[in-house]
DNA sequence: GTGAAAGCGCTAACAG
DNA sequence: CTGTTAGCGCTTTCAC
């Protein structure tokens, strides 16, 4: 691969001048620019950005870090980050962190290391401190998940409220007994939605009873149908679940089909995220939507800001009720 | 944030001393090193890798081009390539190509530029010429889509004999009418699918009928329903389908849902991938599973050992019929 | 309008 | 065992 060096050679001018040609600056004579030109092409030259990257200390890359790909949730998210990346000479690099505090590491060095201008974290088990270190002194944005209180910026939608209307709309269907499947109540979404939950059940007299909360592990199809079989061994069993995640519901329905219960008939679910599965399964799944679309672009839009050396405010968005067959008892 | 001058500066010593420690090279006296680890510690000093890769040429990361990530086909195999990766100090750059070709230029071009070691491309609209190319220079592994009588080197399965047998599961459950929901045939593993589906036909003296053959567009939920709604629309309706990917099976279990008939009494169904989803659809997904961790591990390594300089053989791995209730009628 | 040269942060050869 | 120094590829003053 051909250095700018040796274009310069070929073109019979100096570095500087390529340099000039590459950046498009003014001050290069047309006949000048010509002779560069082809001699880029001639030697195939392509700049190095690591050079460039040096010396202008930027890297025009944004990381992106996620638990998992495996769950679908992110992916509108990350469309709407990368669009907006690219729309802005920006690249993504999408880093699965699999909740491993060492992979995390490995990626906050990038930033620190200059190999990456920014970072946004939709990683609800990333170490908060670190990252709140890190966002003192280099550009971070949370995304859906963020930190009470604390001083990074992030876009996110009302969980409260969205799982609030969510259980209304299971109570306003004639359930009493309302069953909630949520994650580890470690994440901030998991309090918030199970705060929503209770505030509905209030609301409307009904007892919350702790045997109707189960809490998973993880966000896997497999711990909603093991969540889905506990309930279903109650005493007193649900006749309606809200669980905090599409997979865990489908995970639910999946528990539900295998015993004998008819969605909605015996049941109703509503799930969480309004993955493009959601729409698939049978029946298919009521669910609180997130604007994914938008909080990508806007994730990505404020962290664009933020490398600029802008300010930028923390950003909640809208959320709908989807309503479809699992609900339409 | 500091550099390696001032750390050295810090600890009395020499940039080069401060280097070693760095790289854990022998020859640093005890005491030398630990000055310089308390000046690194004191000053918060981290390495720039822009520097350290500008230096060494080599940027220990690994390109992975994918079409897109909402098909959780990739996901696995995405885990494999990543483990392996890391194993081996990489780390790994995913891009959604969108299977546009301008994005497609830009992850090329931070192969050119130095910015990654070598890439792996799992997309099969990627632009061969130009990855051709590229692999004329640059360390390129294609990963379940390859090129036929190319020069790339591949990891992949048999496809045309998977869907031979999946095939002839269907003609021995007793099905006489099978349909193939295939994807564009501009792709090589359509190709190989539908030869294979065409040999199991013909092996048992079955009609291979045009009108049974339905071509997607690309590999979303939505289009399994949209083939599924035309099959069924058919004078003759096939009463077994063989679908190229698992998420256009889902979607024709939804098109075969939404119909009144049932699954697998009227109708059996095969997919491919044994994406997780598979297992959680209502019946379950009888499919091919591919080895997609293996896949992501041996990529991955024979990128490695590219990068190396090393010669790199293309690797056929085994793939499983899983049987579901999709084909338990 | 163009060139010479410094320097971004780091590593590695060489010298001592 | 440690320091000096050149140089990776590029951009950007500062002269001319």
């Amino acid at each position: 691969m051909a250095n700018i060096q040796q274009v310069a050679e070929k073109a019979g001018v100096s570095v500087a001048t390529v340099s000039r040609v590459l950046n498009h600056a003014a001050s290069v004579s047309t006949k000048t620019r010509l002779k560069v030109e082809n001699a880029i092409k001639e030697l195939n030259y392509e700049p190095s950005m690591l050079g460039r990257n040096l010396r202008n200390s930027e890297s025009r890359l944004l990381l992106v870090l996620l638990p998992s790909i495996s769950n679908p949730f992110y992916t509108e998210i990350i469309n709407g980050i990368q669009n907006t990346a690219i729309a802005n000479s920006y690249n993504i690099l999408l880093c699965e962190t699999d909740s491993n505090p060492q992979r995390e590491n490995i990626y906050f060095n990038m930033i620190k290391n200059k190999l990456a201008d920014g970072v946004i974290s939709m990683d609800p088990t990333v170490n908060r401190q670190k990252l709140t270190e890190l966002a003192e002194s280099h550009p971070v944005i949370l995304c859906s998940e963020y930190d009470e209180g604390g001083s990074v910026p992030f876009v996110t939608i009302d969980s409260e409220l969205a799982a609030y209307q969510a259980v209304k709309h299971l109570i306003r269907l004639g359930n009493k007994k309302i069953a909630l499947i949520n994650s580890d109540e470690k994440f901030l979404y998991a309090r918030q939605r199970r705060s929503g939950y209770e505030r509905a059940l209030k609301e409307f007299d009904l007892p919350i009873r702790e045997e109707w909360i189960y809490h998973t592990r993880d966000l896997e199809f497999q711990n909603g149908v093991q969540a889905m079989r506990m309930l279903l061994e109650l005493e007193e069993k649900p006749t309606a679940v809200f669980a905090v995640s599409d997979t865990l519901a489908i995970g639910a329905l999946k528990g539900i089909n295998g015993s004998g219960l008819h969605v909605p008939n015996d049941l109703a679910i509503i799930g969480f995220d309004n993955i493009s599965f959601s729409n698939m399964t049978n029946p298919t799944l009521t669910t609180v939507s997130q604007p994914m679309y938008k909080m990508g672009v806007t994730a990505a839009n404020m962290l664009i800001m933020s490398i600029k050396g802008e300010q930028v405010e923390s950003v909640v968005l809208d959320h709908d009720l989807i309503i479809r067959e699992s609900t339409m008892g």
